[in-house]
DNA sequence: GCTGTACCGTACCGTACGGTACTCTGTCAA
DNA sequence: TTGACAGAGTACCGTACGGTACGGTACAGC
Protein backbone atom coordinates (compact mmCIF):
# COMPACT_ATOMS: atom_id res chain seq x y z
CA UNK A 1 0.00 0.00 0.00
CA UNK A 2 1.64 3.22 -1.07
CA UNK A 3 1.90 6.41 0.57
CA UNK A 4 -0.47 7.86 -2.44
CA UNK A 5 -2.83 5.16 -2.62
CA UNK A 6 -3.23 6.05 1.32
CA UNK A 7 -3.81 9.76 0.92
CA UNK A 8 -6.42 8.42 -1.46
CA UNK A 9 -8.26 6.42 0.95
CA UNK A 10 -8.16 8.82 3.69
CA UNK A 11 -10.27 11.25 1.46
CA UNK A 12 -12.54 8.97 0.78
CA UNK A 13 -12.68 8.36 4.54
CA UNK A 14 -13.19 12.05 4.79
CA UNK A 15 -15.99 11.97 2.21
CA UNK A 16 -17.73 8.85 3.94
CA UNK A 17 -18.06 11.05 7.26
CA UNK A 18 -18.91 14.28 4.85
CA UNK A 19 -21.85 12.67 2.88
CA UNK A 20 -22.15 9.33 3.55
CA UNK A 21 -22.10 6.27 1.26
CA UNK A 22 -23.28 8.36 -1.26
CA UNK A 23 -20.48 10.26 -2.93
CA UNK A 24 -19.56 10.25 -6.44
CA UNK A 25 -16.05 8.62 -7.85
CA UNK A 26 -15.50 11.89 -9.52
CA UNK A 27 -15.76 13.70 -5.93
CA UNK A 28 -13.17 11.05 -4.55
CA UNK A 29 -11.14 11.82 -7.76
CA UNK A 30 -11.50 15.68 -7.16
CA UNK A 31 -10.61 15.21 -3.18
CA UNK A 32 -7.48 13.63 -3.39
CA UNK A 33 -6.47 15.25 -6.62
CA UNK A 34 -6.12 12.11 -9.20
CA UNK A 35 -7.67 10.94 -11.82
CA UNK A 36 -10.83 8.87 -12.04
CA UNK A 37 -8.72 6.59 -14.34
CA UNK A 38 -6.29 6.12 -11.79
CA UNK A 39 -8.29 5.25 -9.25
CA UNK A 40 -10.27 2.75 -11.44
CA UNK A 41 -6.78 1.55 -11.92
CA UNK A 42 -5.76 0.68 -8.62
CA UNK A 43 -8.83 -0.45 -7.19
CA UNK A 44 -10.84 -2.18 -9.67
CA UNK A 45 -14.63 -0.52 -9.35
CA UNK A 46 -16.27 2.11 -6.99
CA UNK A 47 -16.93 -1.57 -4.86
CA UNK A 48 -13.19 -2.49 -4.70
CA UNK A 49 -12.72 1.18 -3.30
CA UNK A 50 -15.02 1.84 -0.59
CA UNK A 51 -13.54 -2.27 0.40
CA UNK A 52 -9.81 -0.99 0.73
CA UNK A 53 -11.16 2.06 2.38
CA UNK A 54 -12.69 -0.15 5.16
CA UNK A 55 -10.01 -2.78 5.30
CA UNK A 56 -7.21 0.56 5.60
CA UNK A 57 -9.44 2.24 8.28
CA UNK A 58 -9.59 -1.38 10.07
CA UNK A 59 -5.39 -1.25 10.29
CA UNK A 60 -5.21 1.93 12.28
CA UNK A 61 -7.11 1.18 14.62
CA UNK A 62 -5.62 -0.43 17.58
CA UNK A 63 -6.95 -1.48 20.66
CA UNK A 64 -5.65 -1.19 23.72
CA UNK A 65 -3.80 -4.03 25.31
CA UNK A 66 -5.80 -5.59 28.03
CA UNK A 67 -3.53 -6.82 31.27
CA UNK A 68 -4.19 -10.51 31.62
CA UNK A 69 -1.82 -11.40 34.59
CA UNK A 70 -1.40 -10.59 38.56
CA UNK A 71 -4.90 -9.40 38.06
CA UNK A 72 -6.73 -8.30 41.22
CA UNK A 73 -10.55 -7.62 41.01
CA UNK A 74 -10.15 -3.88 41.16
CA UNK A 75 -7.40 -4.06 38.64
CA UNK A 76 -9.85 -6.24 36.64
CA UNK A 77 -12.55 -3.60 36.72
CA UNK A 78 -10.55 -0.84 35.58
CA UNK A 79 -9.30 -2.94 32.83
CA UNK A 80 -13.04 -3.39 31.92
CA UNK A 81 -13.93 0.30 32.43
CA UNK A 82 -11.16 1.55 30.49
CA UNK A 83 -11.67 -0.68 27.90
CA UNK A 84 -15.57 0.35 27.80
CA UNK A 85 -14.66 4.04 27.60
CA UNK A 86 -12.40 3.38 24.70
CA UNK A 87 -15.03 1.49 22.95
CA UNK A 88 -17.67 3.85 23.43
CA UNK A 89 -15.10 7.07 22.26
CA UNK A 90 -14.64 5.06 19.29
CA UNK A 91 -18.21 3.75 18.03
CA UNK A 92 -19.92 7.10 18.78
CA UNK A 93 -17.31 9.01 16.59
CA UNK A 94 -17.85 10.24 12.88
CA UNK A 95 -16.01 7.51 11.68
CA UNK A 96 -17.27 4.89 13.16
CA UNK A 97 -20.60 5.53 12.32
CA UNK A 98 -20.50 6.56 8.84
CA UNK A 99 -18.52 3.43 8.22
CA UNK A 100 -20.80 1.14 10.06
CA UNK A 101 -23.96 3.09 7.90
CA UNK A 102 -22.07 2.20 4.64
CA UNK A 103 -21.68 -1.42 5.72
CA UNK A 104 -25.33 -1.46 6.72
CA UNK A 105 -26.70 -0.47 3.65
CA UNK A 106 -24.12 -2.64 1.89
CA UNK A 107 -25.20 -5.81 3.66
CA UNK A 108 -29.02 -5.09 2.70
CA UNK A 109 -28.26 -4.87 -1.00
CA UNK A 110 -25.63 -7.44 -0.74
CA UNK A 111 -23.55 -6.62 -3.12
CA UNK A 112 -20.07 -6.04 -1.43
CA UNK A 113 -18.48 -7.73 1.64
CA UNK A 114 -18.46 -4.42 3.35
CA UNK A 115 -20.56 -5.57 6.27
CA UNK A 116 -18.74 -8.78 6.83
CA UNK A 117 -15.50 -6.59 7.33
CA UNK A 118 -16.94 -4.56 9.46
CA UNK A 119 -18.34 -7.52 11.53
CA UNK A 120 -14.99 -8.73 12.06
CA UNK A 121 -13.54 -5.46 12.54
CA UNK A 122 -16.18 -4.26 14.95
CA UNK A 123 -18.11 -7.10 17.63
CA UNK A 124 -16.52 -9.75 16.61
CA UNK A 125 -13.04 -8.28 17.16
CA UNK A 126 -14.15 -6.79 20.84
CA UNK A 127 -15.25 -10.19 21.76
CA UNK A 128 -11.76 -11.76 20.72
CA UNK A 129 -10.59 -9.19 22.68
CA UNK A 130 -12.12 -9.35 26.07
CA UNK A 131 -12.36 -13.25 26.17
CA UNK A 132 -8.86 -13.95 27.21
CA UNK A 133 -9.34 -11.19 29.52
CA UNK A 134 -12.54 -12.95 31.29
CA UNK A 135 -10.69 -16.11 30.90
CA UNK A 136 -7.87 -14.77 33.19
CA UNK A 137 -10.21 -13.70 35.38
CA UNK A 138 -12.17 -16.78 36.06
CA UNK A 139 -8.51 -18.95 36.08
CA UNK A 140 -7.66 -16.08 38.59
CA UNK A 141 -11.07 -16.75 40.78
CA UNK A 142 -12.09 -13.49 40.09
CA UNK A 143 -15.07 -14.11 37.65
CA UNK A 144 -17.52 -16.70 36.95
CA UNK A 145 -19.08 -17.62 34.39
CA UNK A 146 -19.70 -21.00 32.20
CA UNK A 147 -19.56 -19.69 28.52
CA UNK A 148 -17.19 -16.80 27.68
CA UNK A 149 -19.44 -16.06 24.62
CA UNK A 150 -22.22 -15.18 27.35
CA UNK A 151 -20.21 -13.22 29.48
CA UNK A 152 -19.02 -11.07 26.26
CA UNK A 153 -22.36 -10.63 25.10
CA UNK A 154 -23.49 -9.13 28.63
CA UNK A 155 -20.14 -6.79 28.70
CA UNK A 156 -21.17 -5.77 24.94
CA UNK A 157 -24.57 -4.94 26.31
CA UNK A 158 -24.21 -3.41 28.90
CA UNK A 159 -21.53 -0.69 27.81
CA UNK A 160 -23.06 0.06 24.42
CA UNK A 161 -26.81 -0.92 24.94
CA UNK A 162 -29.09 1.45 22.32
CA UNK A 163 -25.99 4.01 21.81
CA UNK A 164 -24.87 2.59 18.62
CA UNK A 165 -28.26 1.98 16.67
CA UNK A 166 -29.91 5.08 17.84
CA UNK A 167 -26.46 6.99 16.61
CA UNK A 168 -26.72 4.95 13.65
CA UNK A 169 -30.12 6.31 13.09
CA UNK A 170 -29.23 10.07 13.50
CA UNK A 171 -30.33 11.37 16.30
CA UNK A 172 -28.37 14.01 17.37
CA UNK A 173 -27.44 13.74 21.19
CA UNK A 174 -24.67 11.77 21.57
CA UNK A 175 -22.55 11.22 24.82
CA UNK A 176 -20.32 13.26 25.76
CA UNK A 177 -16.98 12.24 27.25
CA UNK A 178 -17.91 12.97 30.90
CA UNK A 179 -20.85 10.46 30.41
CA UNK A 180 -19.28 8.11 28.27
CA UNK A 181 -16.94 7.83 31.61
CA UNK A 182 -20.03 7.40 33.57
CA UNK A 183 -21.84 4.83 31.52
CA UNK A 184 -18.40 2.74 31.38
CA UNK A 185 -18.17 2.85 35.05
CA UNK A 186 -21.59 1.64 35.35
CA UNK A 187 -21.35 -1.20 33.00
CA UNK A 188 -17.85 -2.05 34.70
CA UNK A 189 -19.51 -2.28 37.88
CA UNK A 190 -22.46 -3.79 36.55
CA UNK A 191 -20.77 -6.58 35.25
CA UNK A 192 -18.32 -7.35 38.28
CA UNK A 193 -21.78 -7.57 40.24
CA UNK A 194 -23.03 -10.19 37.81
CA UNK A 195 -20.05 -12.60 36.83
CA UNK A 196 -17.73 -11.66 40.00
CA UNK A 197 -17.09 -13.90 42.46
CA UNK A 198 -16.86 -13.00 46.13
CA UNK B 1 -55.54 5.36 4.12
CA UNK B 2 -57.49 3.69 1.42
CA UNK B 3 -57.43 -0.25 1.25
CA UNK B 4 -55.88 0.20 -2.18
CA UNK B 5 -52.87 2.38 -0.81
CA UNK B 6 -52.17 -0.44 2.14
CA UNK B 7 -51.94 -2.83 -0.74
CA UNK B 8 -49.29 -0.94 -2.57
CA UNK B 9 -47.18 -0.43 0.85
CA UNK B 10 -47.32 -3.92 1.28
CA UNK B 11 -46.21 -4.66 -1.64
CA UNK B 12 -43.20 -2.13 -0.84
CA UNK B 13 -42.47 -3.73 2.16
CA UNK B 14 -41.77 -7.03 0.20
CA UNK B 15 -39.63 -5.44 -1.54
CA UNK B 16 -37.41 -4.25 1.01
CA UNK B 17 -36.94 -7.13 2.53
CA UNK B 18 -36.54 -8.63 -0.99
CA UNK B 19 -34.01 -6.63 -1.92
CA UNK B 20 -33.21 -3.53 0.52
CA UNK B 21 -33.61 0.05 0.03
CA UNK B 22 -32.54 0.02 -3.63
CA UNK B 23 -35.81 -1.01 -5.30
CA UNK B 24 -37.13 1.12 -8.31
CA UNK B 25 -40.42 3.01 -8.48
CA UNK B 26 -40.89 1.02 -11.75
CA UNK B 27 -40.72 -1.96 -9.19
CA UNK B 28 -42.81 -1.13 -7.05
CA UNK B 29 -45.71 -0.22 -9.43
CA UNK B 30 -44.99 -3.93 -11.42
CA UNK B 31 -45.13 -5.75 -7.86
CA UNK B 32 -48.42 -3.81 -6.74
CA UNK B 33 -49.99 -3.54 -10.12
CA UNK B 34 -50.42 0.26 -10.72
CA UNK B 35 -48.77 2.80 -12.54
CA UNK B 36 -45.92 5.03 -11.26
CA UNK B 37 -48.08 8.08 -11.93
CA UNK B 38 -50.63 6.82 -9.35
CA UNK B 39 -47.61 6.64 -6.94
CA UNK B 40 -46.45 10.00 -7.71
CA UNK B 41 -49.95 11.10 -7.29
CA UNK B 42 -50.84 9.40 -3.78
CA UNK B 43 -46.93 9.94 -2.43
CA UNK B 44 -45.33 12.56 -3.71
CA UNK B 45 -42.45 10.87 -4.07
CA UNK B 46 -40.03 8.67 -4.10
CA UNK B 47 -39.31 9.40 -0.48
CA UNK B 48 -42.86 9.84 0.49
CA UNK B 49 -43.33 6.37 -0.45
CA UNK B 50 -40.85 5.16 1.52
CA UNK B 51 -41.78 7.53 4.44
CA UNK B 52 -45.73 5.98 4.08
CA UNK B 53 -44.38 2.37 4.12
CA UNK B 54 -42.41 2.59 6.98
CA UNK B 55 -45.29 4.70 9.07
CA UNK B 56 -47.62 2.05 7.61
CA UNK B 57 -45.41 -0.59 8.91
CA UNK B 58 -45.42 1.13 12.68
CA UNK B 59 -49.03 1.57 12.44
CA UNK B 60 -49.29 -2.28 12.20
CA UNK B 61 -46.86 -3.14 15.31
CA UNK B 62 -48.91 -3.44 19.21
CA UNK B 63 -46.66 -3.87 21.59
CA UNK B 64 -47.96 -6.36 24.41
CA UNK B 65 -49.26 -4.82 27.28
CA UNK B 66 -47.28 -4.70 30.35
CA UNK B 67 -49.20 -5.42 33.81
CA UNK B 68 -48.84 -2.53 36.29
CA UNK B 69 -50.27 -2.98 39.48
CA UNK B 70 -50.37 -6.12 41.79
CA UNK B 71 -47.04 -6.58 40.92
CA UNK B 72 -44.65 -9.38 42.25
CA UNK B 73 -41.31 -9.95 42.10
CA UNK B 74 -41.86 -12.96 39.98
CA UNK B 75 -44.70 -11.05 37.94
CA UNK B 76 -42.49 -8.29 37.13
CA UNK B 77 -39.66 -10.65 35.98
CA UNK B 78 -42.02 -12.60 34.04
CA UNK B 79 -43.51 -9.56 32.12
CA UNK B 80 -39.24 -8.59 31.48
CA UNK B 81 -38.96 -12.20 30.39
CA UNK B 82 -42.04 -11.98 27.87
CA UNK B 83 -41.07 -8.08 26.66
CA UNK B 84 -37.64 -9.12 26.24
CA UNK B 85 -38.88 -12.46 24.16
CA UNK B 86 -41.05 -10.07 21.93
CA UNK B 87 -38.73 -7.52 21.06
CA UNK B 88 -35.64 -10.00 20.18
CA UNK B 89 -38.48 -11.69 17.98
CA UNK B 90 -39.51 -8.97 16.23
CA UNK B 91 -35.81 -7.04 16.19
CA UNK B 92 -34.44 -9.87 14.55
CA UNK B 93 -37.40 -10.31 11.62
CA UNK B 94 -36.47 -9.59 8.33
CA UNK B 95 -38.79 -6.58 8.11
CA UNK B 96 -37.77 -5.18 11.17
CA UNK B 97 -33.84 -5.49 9.84
CA UNK B 98 -34.62 -4.38 5.96
CA UNK B 99 -36.46 -0.95 7.46
CA UNK B 100 -33.68 -0.43 9.92
CA UNK B 101 -31.09 -0.86 7.07
CA UNK B 102 -33.12 1.71 4.96
CA UNK B 103 -33.31 3.92 7.85
CA UNK B 104 -30.08 3.93 8.90
CA UNK B 105 -29.22 4.94 4.96
CA UNK B 106 -31.32 7.32 5.31
CA UNK B 107 -30.06 9.00 8.16
CA UNK B 108 -26.68 9.28 6.64
CA UNK B 109 -27.69 10.80 3.45
CA UNK B 110 -29.76 12.96 5.62
CA UNK B 111 -32.42 13.40 2.82
CA UNK B 112 -35.57 11.98 4.69
CA UNK B 113 -36.94 11.52 8.49
CA UNK B 114 -36.77 7.82 7.88
CA UNK B 115 -34.21 7.65 10.48
CA UNK B 116 -36.46 9.66 13.27
CA UNK B 117 -39.20 7.89 12.39
CA UNK B 118 -37.89 4.39 13.12
CA UNK B 119 -36.14 5.89 16.12
CA UNK B 120 -39.40 6.97 17.37
CA UNK B 121 -41.13 3.49 17.03
CA UNK B 122 -37.68 1.67 17.63
CA UNK B 123 -36.03 2.39 20.65
CA UNK B 124 -37.97 5.16 21.90
CA UNK B 125 -41.09 3.44 21.88
CA UNK B 126 -39.24 0.68 23.96
CA UNK B 127 -38.42 3.31 26.77
CA UNK B 128 -41.93 4.55 27.10
CA UNK B 129 -43.11 0.76 26.97
CA UNK B 130 -41.24 0.05 29.90
CA UNK B 131 -40.85 3.05 31.86
CA UNK B 132 -44.02 2.79 33.40
CA UNK B 133 -43.32 -0.86 34.74
CA UNK B 134 -40.00 0.24 36.24
CA UNK B 135 -42.00 3.37 37.76
CA UNK B 136 -44.69 0.69 39.18
CA UNK B 137 -42.05 -1.46 40.21
CA UNK B 138 -40.15 0.46 42.09
CA UNK B 139 -43.70 1.96 43.76
CA UNK B 140 -44.01 -2.09 44.77
CA UNK B 141 -40.57 -1.47 46.67
CA UNK B 142 -39.71 -3.97 43.88
CA UNK B 143 -37.25 -2.22 41.96
CA UNK B 144 -34.48 0.66 43.14
CA UNK B 145 -33.29 2.67 41.01
CA UNK B 146 -32.57 6.35 40.50
CA UNK B 147 -33.30 7.37 37.04
CA UNK B 148 -35.61 5.15 35.38
CA UNK B 149 -33.54 5.87 31.92
CA UNK B 150 -30.96 4.40 33.11
CA UNK B 151 -32.39 1.34 33.85
CA UNK B 152 -33.99 1.29 30.54
CA UNK B 153 -30.81 1.58 29.36
CA UNK B 154 -29.12 -1.49 31.13
CA UNK B 155 -32.41 -3.58 30.13
CA UNK B 156 -31.90 -2.88 26.67
CA UNK B 157 -28.62 -4.02 26.62
CA UNK B 158 -28.81 -7.16 28.70
CA UNK B 159 -31.77 -7.39 26.20
CA UNK B 160 -30.39 -6.71 22.97
CA UNK B 161 -27.07 -6.60 23.15
CA UNK B 162 -25.16 -6.55 19.64
CA UNK B 163 -27.89 -8.93 18.12
CA UNK B 164 -29.75 -6.31 16.25
CA UNK B 165 -25.94 -4.47 14.69
CA UNK B 166 -24.66 -8.12 14.03
CA UNK B 167 -27.82 -9.14 11.90
CA UNK B 168 -27.90 -5.69 10.29
CA UNK B 169 -24.61 -5.89 9.36
CA UNK B 170 -25.52 -8.81 7.79
CA UNK B 171 -24.39 -12.41 9.89
CA UNK B 172 -25.72 -15.18 8.53
CA UNK B 173 -26.80 -16.48 12.22
CA UNK B 174 -29.68 -15.37 13.91
CA UNK B 175 -30.99 -16.33 17.05
CA UNK B 176 -34.03 -19.32 16.97
CA UNK B 177 -36.97 -19.34 19.01
CA UNK B 178 -35.31 -21.37 22.04
CA UNK B 179 -32.34 -19.34 21.76
CA UNK B 180 -34.11 -15.99 22.58
CA UNK B 181 -35.87 -17.75 25.52
CA UNK B 182 -32.97 -18.52 27.08
CA UNK B 183 -31.41 -14.68 26.13
CA UNK B 184 -34.86 -13.20 27.60
CA UNK B 185 -34.82 -15.08 30.45
CA UNK B 186 -31.25 -14.17 31.28
CA UNK B 187 -32.05 -11.12 30.71
CA UNK B 188 -34.93 -10.50 32.94
CA UNK B 189 -32.71 -12.40 35.87
CA UNK B 190 -29.55 -10.27 35.34
CA UNK B 191 -32.05 -7.38 35.51
CA UNK B 192 -33.50 -8.18 38.57
CA UNK B 193 -29.75 -8.94 40.25
CA UNK B 194 -28.90 -5.33 38.97
CA UNK B 195 -32.05 -3.17 40.12
CA UNK B 196 -33.94 -5.25 42.15
CA UNK B 197 -34.41 -5.10 45.77
CA UNK B 198 -34.70 -7.78 48.42
C1' DG C 1 17.65 13.33 -26.49
C1' DC C 2 14.57 9.00 -26.57
C1' DT C 3 11.35 5.92 -24.67
C1' DG C 4 8.39 3.92 -21.44
C1' DT C 5 5.64 4.60 -17.40
C1' DA C 6 2.71 6.71 -14.18
C1' DC C 7 -0.50 9.85 -13.53
C1' DC C 8 -3.66 14.06 -13.94
C1' DG C 9 -7.54 16.29 -16.14
C1' DT C 10 -11.39 15.99 -18.83
C1' DA C 11 -14.42 14.71 -22.34
C1' DC C 12 -17.26 11.10 -23.38
C1' DC C 13 -20.50 6.88 -23.38
C1' DG C 14 -24.07 3.86 -21.64
C1' DT C 15 -27.35 3.00 -18.40
C1' DA C 16 -30.42 3.23 -14.64
C1' DC C 17 -33.67 5.67 -12.51
C1' DG C 18 -36.75 9.59 -10.79
C1' DG C 19 -40.30 11.98 -12.51
C1' DT C 20 -43.85 13.46 -16.27
C1' DA C 21 -47.10 13.11 -20.15
C1' DC C 22 -50.15 10.73 -22.76
C1' DT C 23 -53.30 6.96 -24.19
C1' DC C 24 -56.53 3.47 -23.22
C1' DT C 25 -59.91 1.02 -20.37
C1' DG C 26 -63.28 0.21 -16.90
C1' DT C 27 -66.72 2.32 -13.67
C1' DC C 28 -70.32 5.05 -12.23
C1' DA C 29 -73.63 8.67 -11.98
C1' DA C 30 -76.86 11.55 -14.45
C1' DT D 1 -76.12 6.53 -23.59
C1' DT D 2 -72.76 9.44 -22.37
C1' DG D 3 -69.59 12.19 -20.07
C1' DA D 4 -66.34 12.47 -16.22
C1' DC D 5 -63.00 10.35 -13.72
C1' DA D 6 -59.62 7.06 -11.74
C1' DG D 7 -56.17 4.53 -12.70
C1' DA D 8 -53.24 0.98 -15.59
C1' DG D 9 -49.78 0.78 -18.94
C1' DT D 10 -46.17 2.85 -21.47
C1' DA D 11 -43.35 5.98 -23.79
C1' DC D 12 -40.49 9.58 -22.83
C1' DC D 13 -37.19 13.18 -20.68
C1' DG D 14 -33.42 14.83 -17.84
C1' DT D 15 -29.84 13.79 -15.06
C1' DA D 16 -26.51 11.61 -12.26
C1' DC D 17 -23.13 8.51 -12.14
C1' DG D 18 -20.13 4.34 -13.13
C1' DG D 19 -16.78 3.35 -16.16
C1' DT D 20 -13.61 4.27 -20.38
C1' DA D 21 -10.69 6.77 -23.68
C1' DC D 22 -7.47 9.98 -24.67
C1' DG D 23 -4.48 14.02 -24.64
C1' DG D 24 -0.97 16.18 -21.97
C1' DT D 25 2.89 16.30 -18.37
C1' DA D 26 6.57 14.83 -15.31
C1' DC D 27 10.11 11.76 -14.54
C1' DA D 28 13.22 7.66 -14.56
C1' DG D 29 16.40 4.78 -17.05
C1' DC D 30 19.24 4.36 -21.03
Amino acid sequence: MSERKQEVLDAVLKLMVAEGDGFSVAAVARAASCSKETLYKWFGDRDGLLTATVRWQASKVRMPKLPQDKLTRDSLEAALNGFAENWLTVLTGDLSIALNRAAVSHAGSGKSRLGAIVLTNGPFAMRQRLAPLFEAGRAAGLLDFDEVDTACRTFFGLVVADTQIRALLGEDRRPDDTEIRTISATAAAHFMRLYGRG
